[in-house]
DNA sequence: CGTAGGCATGGAG
DNA sequence: ACTCCATGCCTAC
């Protein structure tokens, strides 16, 4: 330590650094004080006496078990709470270390200088800690200043009295966090507190104002709430390395600790275990380089309980170190873990090259895993990743939403994997990575996550996890999610209000959508025709009696209807009222059996390419612009950051002059060109689109087909015939734009591929969607079959087709 | 053609 | 205004 001289020219004292030391800047920060003159500079020691600067971790003395170090923590929480003690994070022990506090007399003849280094602005009260000078005795008074007579074997007490004393900034936003106005802490009457006059919220002011290098860190505590408190874990922040002396200058330091962890995970389970906490808390960063930059999101979150056991599975000391909630990239197929920049800085070896190095990771059954960390250029900066996570992660049994946990075994420095389900009753981090025992909630997941099968059967943690992966595209490839994906054609056909649902009028974007609360069902699906007057109409089967019934196109039935619900044609209301429609004309089987196959004929084949050109433009064309505004607000149901990529603004194409088709727009039935256009378009290019699949599927299956099915191929077409006449026209002159532009509606066709795949199972946020608009939608497109023979249709941009062959080239040179 | 790698983009904080 | 990061998207294999 040595000597060395004030800083503050006027004063130059020459004083022990040990002497000077001191804590308690209004930051919670460390600092170093001359005791001539109450200058404070930096020169941050933390509580070297109980803080391992290997681990981090420590015995209690009483328990004997490891804890993890909370010397800042401790020192915030019961220091600043003016215990001025220690407490066992894992028995509660409470242990009295007041240090003795030297009373400095500051030479009035010398200015106190406040600031000295990097940016401290002001600087309160400091308490100053002499443990060099032993003579300089804590007095009583002063040791009654400091704990306020509050027992130090009553936590919730002293919690309680620091509220009565309103030392606390404010209630806790949530029970298990608050934020103790620090500021009061340094107005201890002490010969170098000054007046602080400002307002009590300074908290957040404090730590906003902090941002500066050399007191990047700001205080947050972690404790449970009064009446329940049974241990804490540190939450304090640290600031950079600077117990080791190195400084992170830079202008990427900033203030990542602006505010408490939002919400923490609910407690693990409910076995007690020793006395080891189950208070499911974020833990302050281990050593690392940086780790004061690691936000509190991804502060680990393990119970002392969870810690011991995996302890005592692992035969090892465990250091948790971050953890990350599963993004759907995280647990997809491509295999690439997103680790924060910050976490993968501060806890993984540092890497120069992009290709990174191989990196092996232990999990919590010991079992090794090797991946790449490596990096990629990004904006000036780094994105990590771990690439080969698949099948850890599918050993672990992890989804999106679930959350990893890394830690670093100690002493050996082994990084070690472990997990958490988000479910409340699934295994917590210390469970084995095959002992999931949450196969049938998971599949209840997959298929509640959407909302829009069953949302009553979802649990309160299920749905918790639907929100906290919004916004994230979960792809389920599982045979449980396959069974439920659908597409957008289907779902219109399907999807129905919920019956007694009183929809709750919200616009977005401009847009009127009606949110039920009720999840959606499935009603009927229809057949929508046109007859030979142009007008059309929707048929219907009776559930009873199987008869074909007429129904006007605005109809929208619910799952089961039979003739008695025939209301708009009391004629047929009963289900003796002969048929009207010969089922003969209308192979209705064949087109049920299409839309079904459909499911296994997403993707293009190389014959299809076309097709699925008619495709997009048929989504597009039928949903306008209100797709992607619907997938935005149903999140994964297919939201691209992309809209039109081939469309500009301005631009007069049919897609984009068709406004959104939401309620308040167009009339399902409306007959403005615009809408007439829409409609004929997208008719055509459904029913080609359907023709070409009966074709290949009547191909592949002929030969059962003609063991089982008597309808044949050209019944299909005939079908096809009875709800779009012109059809055959229309797929000539489709073929012919189609094929002129290719690549030039192949980039959307891409994307509303995509888009136009519904995936039940992985919309949380389906239950919210406009169900209305999306009736609407469902609606619009399949009225739409217009009787005319599309003549633009495969023209992606531009009101009519005569302009847009020239337009469409250029767009392939776009593309 | 399908897939994986790598970078780009844009929403969110 | 800026960074981070989830994921889109292009390209190479």
């Amino acid at each position: 330590m040595g000597s060395k001289n004030c800083m503050n020219e006027a004063c130059r004292a020459t004083t022990s650094s040990d002497w000077k030391k001191g804590w308690g800047l209004k930051s919670g920060a460390f600092a170093t004080l001359c005791v001539n003159c109450g200058s404070a500079y930096e020169n941050f020691v933390f509580c070297e006496t109980f803080h391992s600067e290997e681990s981090g971790w420590r015995e209690c003395k009483l328990c004997r078990k490891l804890i993890h170090c909370g010397c800042i923590a401790s020192k915030s929480l019961y220091e600043f709470m003016d215990f001025g003690g220690i407490m066992c994070q894992s028995c509660c022990s409470k242990r009295l270390e007041i240090r003795p506090v030297l009373p400095i007399q500051v030479p009035s003849d010398i200015p106190k200088i406040t600031l000295v280094a990097n940016g401290i602005k002001d600087v309160h009260h400091v308490p100053v800690e002499n443990r060099v000078n032993d003579d300089n005795k804590f007095s009583t008074e002063r040791l009654m200043q400091l704990t306020k007579a509050i027992r130090v074997n009553d936590v919730a007490s002293a919690l309680e009295q620091h509220k009565r004393s309103e030392l606390l900034v404010k209630p806790p936003v949530e029970s298990s966090h608050r934020v103790p106005n620090l500021s009061q802490h340094f107005t201890t009457p002490s010969p170098l507190a000054k007046p602080d006059n400002r307002p009590k919220q300074v908290v957040k002011d404090m730590f906003e104002s902090l941002s500066q290098p050399s007191l990047n860190f700001s205080l947050t505590t972690a404790l449970g709430s009064p009446a329940t408190v049974q241990s804490f874990s540190g939450g304090i922040i640290e600031r950079n390395d600077q117990s080791k002396g190195s400084f992170q200058h830079g202008p990427k330091m900033r203030n990542n600790y602006p505010k408490p962890p939002k919400s923490s995970p609910v407690a693990g389970p409910e076995t007690n275990k020793g006395q080891a906490s189950q208070t499911r808390v974020a833990r302050p960063p281990a050593d690392g380089r940086g780790r004061n930059q690691l936000l509190p999101r991804y502060w680990p979150r393990v119970t002392d309980q969870e810690l011991q056991q995996l302890s005592g599975d692992l035969k090892s000391n465990i250091v948790p170190l971050f953890e990350k909630i599963l993004s759907a990239s995280d647990a997809g197929r491509i295999g690439r873990l997103v680790l924060p920049k910050a976490c993968a800085e501060a806890y993984f070896p540092a890497i120069n090259q992009s290709e990174g190095i191989p990196i092996k990771i232990q999990d919590v059954t010991s079992k090794e895993w090797t991946f790449q960390f490596r990096f990629w250029p990004n904006n000036n900066s780094r994105m990590y990743v771990l690439e080969g996570v698949t099948p850890c992660i599918q050993n672990m049994n992890l989804q999106a939403g679930d959350t990893v946990i890394f830690s670093r075994s100690e002493p050996t420095g082994q990084l070690v994997i472990g997990c958490r389900k988000t479910a409340e009753t699934d295994a917590s981090m210390t469970s084995l990575p095959n002992g999931d025992s949450r196969e049938g909630k998971q599949s209840d997941y997959h298929a509640n996550g959407g909302k829009g099968l069953d949302d009553s059967r979802m649990t309160a943690s299920e749905k918790k996890r639907a929100r906290n992966i919004k916004n994230q595209r979960l792809h389920m490839h599982n045979d449980d999610a396959m069974e439920l994906r659908i597409t957008w054609d289907e779902a219109q056909e399907l999807f129905r209000p919920p019956p007694s649902a009183e929809p709750t009028v919200v616009m977005v974007d401009g847009h009127e959508f009606e949110e039920f609360e009720e999840a959606p069902v499935f009603g009927k699906r229809t057949i929508f025709v046109s007859r030979p007057s142009g007008e059309q109409e929707q048929l219907a089967q009776c559930d009873k009696c199987l008869k074909w019934r007429r129904l006007p196109v605005n109809i929208l039935l619910s799952s089961t209807w039979t003739c008695a619900d025939n209301s708009s044609d009391l004629k047929r209301s009963s289900c003796s009222a002969p048929e009207e429609i010969n089922p003969r004309d209308l192979d209705l089987s064949s087109i049920n059996h299409d839309l079904k196959k459909r499911r296994v004929s997403e993707k293009p084949t190389k014959e299809d390419g076309e097709p699925s050109g008619l495709d997009a433009l048929a989504t597009a064309a039928a949903l306008g612009d209100n797709l992607p505004d619907f997938a935005a607000e149903s999140s994964s149901a297919g939201a691209t950051t992309t809209r039109h990529p081939r469309h500009r603004p301005g631009c007069t194409c049919i897609v984009c002059s068709q406004p959104p088709s939401g309620k308040g727009k167009h009339e399902p039935t409306c007959k403005c060109n615009v809408c007439l256009t829409v409609r004929r378009r997208f008719k055509t290019l459904m029913m080609r689109k359907k023709k070409r699949q009966s074709e290949r599927e009547a191909a592949a299956e002929v030969k059962e087909d003609a063991a089982s099915n008597t309808k044949t191929e050209p019944d299909r077409k005939d079908a096809a015939a009875v709800s779009l006449p012109s059809a055959e026209n229309g797929t000539n002159q489709i073929s012919n734009a189609g094929n002129s532009e290719n690549g030039a509606i192949r980039m959307e066709i891409d994307g509303a591929k995509k888009d136009g795949e519904l995936d039940l199972n992985t919309d949380p946020g389906l239950n919210r969607v406009g169900l209305a608009a999306l009736a609407n939608m469902c609606s619009e497109q399949n009225e739409s079959g217009g009787a005319g023979a599309g003549n633009v249709e495969a023209q992606p941009c531009g009101e009519n087709g005569g302009e847009e062959g020239g337009g469409n080239v250029e767009q392939a040179k776009e593309g």
